[in-house]
DNA sequence: TTTATCCCCTA
DNA sequence: GTAGGGGATAAAT
């Protein structure tokens, strides 16, 4: 097919909204919008670089209504109009199109899909190959030996397989395909309930359409009964899916071909536009075109062999300090393979050494052992300090080969972490750029991304040493810039000596040792939860009269505001009507449906999120979970977890609370369960030194009882429940820095009524008042609020102009101190437990931190010794003006254990 | 495929 | 009203 001819075919309109969405909205100092035609005239020259073929053209929608409106008045009715600063770019784009030189073809009461079907077909029999440039899906019934697409997003090219693999059918079926699924967009009539995965059954099953309708007797279910309901609409479904290639168009496709572009008529068009850099490109001879810049010389070393190894260990074992990297092929760090390690003793003084590089004639490379028994003593000199960037990911890859590392440690992340845990991102890339003013080789540079990115053992040698090298380099040299920083502030040095960084060993250990989760438990449970699931949709679907996706805000949306009419309580910050909870609460009390949906909603949750989702995290050579624990990821000081979040399994219903019985001790052990009792506020009693709430506290008093007693002026004994809930409601709502509107929400009373309660509040603690004012003082005047340990969080927004923006960083200057001298405090007591652990209780294992509270796996002789010991430690992790309380549950499990 | 939206799970 | 992670769906790439 060498010498076959090629046309281009250009969806203009699929490329116009493409553009329009995805660029800012520019616009040239006339202030007409231009972005949608840049985006567009750069995709054209994008493409016009690919296929170097004179047949190029494209094709727009026409303004009017097309022939497909008579067949069906439904069709597009419900598209909105295009936006009228897209609209007003159609004309330019026309123009510059026009000035490139490019056919561009419009014809009233046809699509350009049918437009572009004509032509392809008409030059397919003259022998040309044509490639459509398309987003859009329908398109695809046009592919065969001849034509192809492409996908206008990613630019990969879609042939007969591709379609195949794309949709699970082939070319010719998509009409079919379509005509099932129907198309919201288009508002195309399809069969309720069935998607891509029931339109591919039956189309596999049956061969096409006509044959799935002779057999519409034979399927069964619900499905079944919609199938033979709305039979009558596929025809028009499938006339409506159909491109026409018979639009009388007159023109021939030599008369597609591409004229000679024009400067005279090009350059007032861009003038126009304010094109300038592609002005200054036109205007530019080819001999003063600027030469492509000289080769970065490669300023690192590789090492090969032993010889030169043995003088980097050397160099290594003369330095007191160094920084260290490891590349690997996953970020799952116990499934990470060892692909090669870097290393730096002075600024600009690196180098890397490959040991697995696999890929088409790789060089030969030193061996993991001949790397690793050499670094060995190195790791193991504690007089040495290893400088890292998220070092703990280091170490995890270290200890699956064995090696322990004993050496001092410093973590570039953290220290940038502590100081500004504010700052947007800790990222090695981004650190380089802020602190040492240097733009370094991304990883996606190296190694691609999504789909197309590589594992770094196919990097080749030399692209890894740049970038691997430099990685410990940035490390190197991150470290001497952000040290002196740190030291300038105590508090923080404090932070960042005596609580993050010896907290990396001990989530180091908790990430490894796992935990141990019940797959069979698991699966019963997703048994019965799956068949409540399918009844409860049955459920709605009856009440609804038709099937409907349940898990789809969208479809409810519709069904209980247009069709059953249901009164809209809230909106959506994007103006959408809320289906969420508390409002299909309201609703329930008036109409059955919320209520099936709630049920339906709530267990859906769990299934997916959870009793689905556990057992497939499970690591088949340990059996149990690791999550990852990311220290520097909140604002407040807390951890999260990730991979699985073990810090958001269910606790508040009991369907909810079933899975935690899931999470069990193995054989021989129990789990116990140490949680600090009302820890926040009692760190709000500690930072406002109201004497009410502190004497509350030593007294050892139900709080929310206390504080319900105290507002409501009635003794202890005598507090309803009621009073009980919204006294605890205020408790909450303090340490979230809330305003009465909020409190008014969350107890269902009138905004004045709440504001009486804050008032008598106030009133009763006169010192949490004044903490609240002096804290918003403080933040306003520093523009940062710290925690007990001196932790700081920075609140730039504090003193904006933007009323909204400063009324968050008000609440937040609230809550920080709160919420991040607990999670200070919790670390501190991890770093002791683990010093408890591993001098008086090898057996014990600390397994899980869920913001206050530390599970852990106990030998069942040792439960009874180990319960007050670390009790006293976490109680004495910090000495406040009130006591801290540590309530303790032990059980087989983590339900039983609560 | 990626991104945004909505909803919901925890402390 | 604070701090997080994450699933399903639908829309934009």
């Amino acid at each position: 097919m060498k010498n076959a001819k090629t046309l281009v075919l250009i969806d203009g309109s699929s490329y116009l909204y493409r553009a329009y969405h995805a660029l800012p909205a520019f616009s040239n100092s006339k202030g007409q919008p231009t972005g949608a035609v840049y985006g567009v005239a750069n995709m054209l020259r994008k493409l016009q670089q690919t296929y170097d073929t004179p047949y190029f053209s494209m094709v727009l929608d026409p303004k009017g209504k097309t022939f497909r409106v008579d067949l069906y008045q439904e069709y597009k009715a419900h598209r909105p109009p295009m936006p009228e600063d897209l609209q007003a770019q159609v004309e330019p784009l026309k123009t510059l199109i026009s000035a490139m030189g490019i056919t561009l073809i419009i014809k009233e009461g046809y699509e350009a899909d049918d437009v572009i079907a004509t032509l392809t077909s008409q030059a397919k029999s003259q022998g040309f190959q044509v490639v459509i440039s398309t987003g859009d899906k329908d398109m695809a019934q046009l592919v065969d030996d001849q034509v192809s697409l492409i996908n206008t997003m990613n630019n990969t090219l879609l042939d007969s397989q591709g379609v195949m693999e794309k949709f699970g059918v082939p070319p010719a079926r998509i009409v079919d395909y379509l005509a099932l699924m129907g198309d919201q967009a288009d508002n195309i009539p399809g069969i309720p309930g069935v998607g891509p995965k029931t339109a591919v059954k039956w189309l596999n099953h049956y061969g096409s359409l006509d044959e799935v309708i002779r057999h519409a007797a034979e399927i069964n279910g619900k499905v079944g009964e919609n199938l033979r309901q709305n039979l009558h609409l596929l025809p028009l479904s499938r006339q409506l899916a159909t491109t026409l290639d018979q639009v009388p168009l007159g023109i021939t496709t030599e008369e597609l071909r591409l004229k000679p572009i024009d400067p005279a008529q090009l350059i007032p068009v861009l003038q126009h536009l304010e094109f300038h850099s592609w002005l200054e490109q036109l205007q530019k001879t080819p001999d003063n075109a600027t030469p492509a810049p000289a080769l970065d010389s490669q300023p690192y070393v590789t090492v090969w062999d032993t010889n030169t190894l043995a003088n980097w260990i050397t160099r290594l074992k003369a330095t007191p300090e160094f920084s260290f990297d490891t590349e690997t092929t996953s970020l799952v760090y116990l499934e990470a393979e060892l692909v090669g390690v870097s290393f730096a003793v002075a600024p600009a003084q690196a180098a890397y050494v490959p040991v697995a590089h696999c890929y088409l004639a790789t060089p030969p490379q030193l061996t993991r052992d001949q790397l690793l028994i050499p670094l060995q003593t190195l790791f193991h000199d504690p007089s040495k300090t290893l400088i890292g960037h998220n070092v703990k990911y280091d170490l995890h890859i270290l200890a699956n080969l064995g090696i322990s590392v004993k050496n001092q440690i410093h973590d570039t992340m953290l220290m940038s972490y502590v100081y500004n845990s504010t700052a947007s991102r800790h990222d090695l890339d981004s650190l380089a750029l802020k602190f040492l003013n240097q733009k370094g080789l991304s990883f996606a540079e190296v190694a691609g991304k999504g789909t197309r990115q590589i594992t770094f053992d196919l990097v080749d040698i030399d692209t890894a040493t740049r970038y691997s090298a430099q990685d410990a380099d940035f490390t190197l040299q991150l470290k001497n810039a952000l040290w002196p920083r740190l030291s300038a502030i105590p508090t923080l040095t404090w932070v960042y000596t005596h609580i993050e960084l010896p907290l990396v060993p001990v989530l180091l250990q908790m990430e490894r040792h796992g935990v141990l989760i019940d797959c069979e438990q698991l699966n019963i449970q997703g048994q019965e939860l799956g068949q409540r699931i399918a009844q409860l949709e049955q459920q709605a679907w009856d009440m609804v009269g038709h099937t409907f996706n349940l898990g789809s805000p969208k479809q409810l949306q519709t069904i209980l505001f247009d069709q059953f009419k249901l009164p809209v309580l809230r909106k959506t910050p994007t103006g959408q009507a809320s289906t969420a909870e508390d409002v299909l609460e309201e609703l329930a009390w008036d109409y059955p449906l919320p209520k099936v949906i709630l049920e339906h909603r709530s267990l859906s949750k769990l299934k997916s999120t959870y009793v689905d989702k556990l057992p497939t995290q499970i690591n088949l050579t340990t059996r149990r979970v690791h999550t990852s624990y990311h220290q520097a990821v909140a604002s407040t000081g807390r951890l999260s977890s990730t991979d699985p979040n073990l810090q958001n399994i269910p606790i508040r219903t009991d369907a909810g609370r079933r899975i935690r019985q899931a999470f069990i001790a193995p054989s021989g052990h129990q789990l116990l369960s140490a949680d600090y009792s009302q820890i926040e506020l009692r760190i709000m009693a500690h930072l406002s030194d109201d004497p009410q709430l502190v004497q509350a506290f030593h007294h050892g008093l139900d709080i929310h009882r206390a504080t319900a007693a105290d507002i409501f002026a009635v003794p202890e004994n005598a507090v309803d429940d009621n009073q009980r809930r919204s006294a605890k409601a205020i408790n909450f709502g303090l340490i979230y820095g809330m305003s009465a509107f909020g409190l008014s929400k969350q107890l269902g009373i009138e905004r004045h009524a709440a504001q009486e309660y804050m008032d008598l509040y106030f009133s009763r603690y006169p010192g949490v008042k004044a903490f609240m004012e002096h804290t918003r003082e403080k933040a306003h005047r520093d523009e940062y609020v710290e925690t007990v340990f001196g932790r700081r969080l920075y609140l730039p927004e504090i003193n904006s102009k933007n009323h909204q923006s400063r009324l968050y960083a008000e609440r937040t200057a609230i809550n920080a101190p709160m919420q991040g001298t607990a999670a200070d405090i919790i670390k501190l007591a991890m770093i002791t437990v683990h010093r408890l652990i591993n001098t008086d209780f090898p057996h014990v294992k600390m397994i899980m931190q869920v913001h206050d509270e530390l599970v852990f796996e106990v030998p069942l002789a040792q439960v009874e010794v180990f319960k007050p010991a670390v009790t006293a430690a976490m109680v004495n992790a910090a000495q406040l003006t009130v006591p801290l309380v540590v309530d303790i549950g032990i059980g087989q499990h983590w339900g039983e254990a609560h």
